[in-house]
DNA sequence: CCACAATGGAACACCTCTGTTCCAGAAAGG
DNA sequence: CCTTTCTGGAACAGAGGTGTTCCATTGTGG
């Protein structure tokens, strides 16, 4: 109802006209309960806030002092995660060199999100809050990607874009799942992921 | 904490010492209730029990009297599924013919199964209820069937035959979820998913 | 060291879901 | 047709989560 409702700063601030940033003290509290709202809701997506409040060494009060509803909370976790996608696949440099070689590159950026996508990927309900719109600037760039290795040959030219990205996502999801439930090293579930990737989106 | 409680007959039949079978009403009702849980709660896992009655078109008392308990309700569909997993992997007869055949003959029986797979997948709680044990029957002779893949070079033999598990779940995964998020037709989304897999698990 | 920012805890009303009981009415089935 | 089975609704108590207020305490920075 209320979207994203955002407090600068503390509760009888008197609204300071302009964009006042947060204190050095409350960024930090902020980060603490925003990463461990991410670990404990990957556990159980239905966890109450007085758990993320204990898991985040934090009295239930505050964490209504930073996110007055759940909803709040939960939007910014996603637009926490959107900007870190965004980031991740800037650091990918999608548009050097062989396509293959970038979606490499991109899935190595992504598995070390780790938690964060499980999470994203998990309660679809994150991508309707927090302005992740339809096609997020990262997804969209991946698929520009996609189409530039199906023009030039080296990514499979007879399925669909939009299943190879879907592909990527599974695998990696495959991955961290190997890496979570089987105690699979992380390095060895990511070049499993890699290994099968390449050959999945092979001509 | 008293796992799964049936009750055969109405509620005060005496308890008639044998297992008596269930008149056809309460079969039917049974079923519908059961069929009702498991669309509603894949849309959505924390449905609650009146929004099931409600989909079933029955009284939210009358899923009491058959389930008493919600967890009984959720390890009934766990037993439900875990007999439909099994009685698809053994159509697919997983030891005829190459590996990569009955591979795929496996995934068109489970995409048959459709929203009661991905459940199993979102919830995996399910796993834990329900008498499903680490190592279901069907995982067991999957797992087999890869084994025999890798010896005989029809499947590449490089990596871990529980990895290949992995890859032919999330790539059905993702096949269902092309079909059910983008529209894309079901026999489109299957066509992708096998040959992607095929690619994919090739030595 | 002192004012103000920030926190934690208790107590509160409110809501939703659960699981139960009871009974009147509909549906089956002989 | 009439009895048994089966159902749906109302009404209830209890549990647990949410969002709020208030106040005493801690801490941080100037």
């Amino acid at each position: 109802m209320t979207g994203y409702r955002v407090r600068m700063g503390s509760d009888d601030t008197p609204a300071p006209g302009a964009a006042t940033r947060e204190s050095a003290t409350r960024a930090r509290t902020r980060r603490a309960i925003l990463d461990a709202a991410v670990s404990v809701l990957t556990a159980d997506h239905g966890a109450s806030l007085a758990d993320v409040a204990e898991a985040a060494g934090v009295g239930r009060t505050t964490v209504h002092r930073y996110f007055p509803e759940r909803s709040d909370l939960l939007a910014a976790i996603g637009a926490d995660v959107r900007d870190r996608v965004a980031a991740a696949a800037d650091r990918a440099r999608l548009d050097d060199g062989p396509a293959p070689d970038a979606m490499e590159r991109l899935c190595l950026e992504y598995f070390e999100l780790g938690d964060r996508l499980l999470l994203l990927y998990d309660v679809p309900q994150f991508i309707a809050w927090s302005g992740i719109e339809e096609e997020s600037v990262a997804d969209l760039a991946l698929l520009t990607l996609v189409r530039r290795g199906q023009k030039d040959g080296t990514l499979d030219p007879e399925v669909d874009a939009g299943w190879l990205q879907d592909v990527m996502w599974a695998l990696l999801y495959a991955a961290w799942m190997q890496a979570r439930d089987q105690g699979t090293p992380k390095h060895t579930a990511l070049s499993l992921c890699l290994r099968t990737l390449r050959k999945a989106v092979a001509p």
